[in-house]
DNA sequence: TATATTTTTG
DNA sequence: CAAAAATATA
């Protein structure tokens, strides 16, 4: 049997919200850790790592390792009824191919039982290895969100390149070419403001701006993100969910054309 | 050389979200005085003419006078990514066939620059006679935005009736008519609140909604919109711009029709 | 690309 | 309640 009791319902709202436009359907691991999940986007170039912590959660009953297939959409779906400031629970009971999600409304005046049908999903859980990063930047999301958002106005992708004195993100299109330049900066007046850049050495990787747009979804789930960069790795885009774990996104880098029309 | 450099950067952005969807691809002409455009829509119906003074930037350098030519709707689309409270630069080196907008976030952690492509464009620089109009009326450019708004709701046309009391917006269409009336009102709170009316002598002219509510998309850069009227003369709407200049459109009238279906 | 509709925010 | 922003749609 399987019963987590999540204060904060809004996180899980926000978190189906961050990656149900790159997955379609997934398989929930469920264990006395946390609640899990990993998968690659519809087009195999992107994976998506998500976890939960057991502390995280008020209550957390997980008596046997559970994997629930569930179709993200419909989720988001049901999770679109839960109030913000609603309590949500998730059960299961052991062989059933149902979960329910319990939405509490913080006056428990108004309480609601959606139960949705799992499905069997092919998982291919990939072993991510831990890898050392040429240059980390942890940098406000929202920021990150505008400068994605902004250069896939004028191209498809983005070269990032880290220096020790900043980040910039470069991209051409059409209509012309677009550089943005952050500069590391620790004196501001709230943490969160901070862009911090942790370098060994340069790396300069380029990235579809697709896919990147795609990874802000999860900005409403931290003020900071993080972004770690070595050549030839895929970067990982990280929001951390405060006292609860992670989303994390990969995405390998395009190799570099030096022609925007290349002829082989 | 030409280096513009405007602390208001919001302004630029606005000015061209307002003439964007009238004008595609027009001059921007630079010389000592000022940074002004002007331009046909691409009908040849209504006419745009902004100017924006020397004086209105913190810093001017036009070493010789420059004519840009310029798709506006690809101008927009970089001004968009500047931040609101960004400072914008616009730079061009003699004999360039590029323009460069640089935009400084307030905190100068974000350093932006975007290089635009010119083309070449014939400009069909158009004399505007000074005219005495027989009415001008100064209203809040909100409410003028909502009547032009409402009334394209209705109908196609709108015609314009000015008399000492006040102002007159008529239509009529397939489900019925509307008038709105706005009298004169010098007694209000807030200056920009006010509808004055200047008259010499009445006057009564319809114009095309469709241009009118083109023209509003102006409203954000002025509280206030000065319509300038005289029979058989194009109609001058006029949107001040704080400390720096105007922004004007000018459209013809249309030949009233006593029949809505006219048979010559 | 422009506009209609929706959602958010002051 | 209304203005602005974001999003959907034609």
């Amino acid at each position: 049997m399987l019963e987590l009791r999540l204060v904060q319902g809004s996180l899980l709202k926000k978190v189906l919200d961050s990656i149900k436009d790159l997955v379609n359907d997934a398989n929930f691991d469920c264990s006395a850790t946390g609640f899990s999940l990993q998968a690659m986007d519809s087009s195999h170039v992107a994976l998506v790592a998500l976890l939960l912590r057991s502390e995280g959660f008020e209550h957390y009953r997980c008596d046997r390792n559970l994997s629930m297939g569930i179709n993200l959409g419909n989720m988001a779906k049901m999770l679109k009824c839960a109030g913000n400031d609603d309590i949500i629970t998730i059960k299961a009971d052991d062989g059933s191919d149902t979960v329910t999600f319990m939405f509490e409304s913080p006056t428990q005046d108004k309480i609601s039982d959606f139960e949705m049908k799992l499905m069997d999903i092919d998982s291919e859980h990939l072993g991510i290895p831990e890898a050392e990063y040429h240059a980390i930047v942890r940098m406000p999301s929202s920021e990150f969100a505008r400068i994605c958002k902004d250069l896939s106005s004028i191209g498809d992708t983005v070269l990032i390149s880290v220096t020790k004195e900043g980040v910039k993100f470069s991209t051409r299109g059409d209509i012309g070419t677009a550089n943005v330049v952050c500069r590391q900066n620790t004196t501001v007046d709230k943490p969160e403001d901070a862009t911090i850049i942790e370098m060994n050495e340069p790396v300069s990787l380029t990235f579809a701006l697709r896919y990147l747009n795609s990874f802000t979804k999860a900005t409403p789930l931290s003020n900071m993100v993080t972004i770690s960069l070595s050549s030839e790795l895929p970067v990982v885009v990280e929001y951390k969910i405060a006292e609860m774990g992670y989303i994390r996104f990969y995405l390998a880098p395009k190799i570099e054309e030096d022609d925007e029309d290349p002829k082989p």
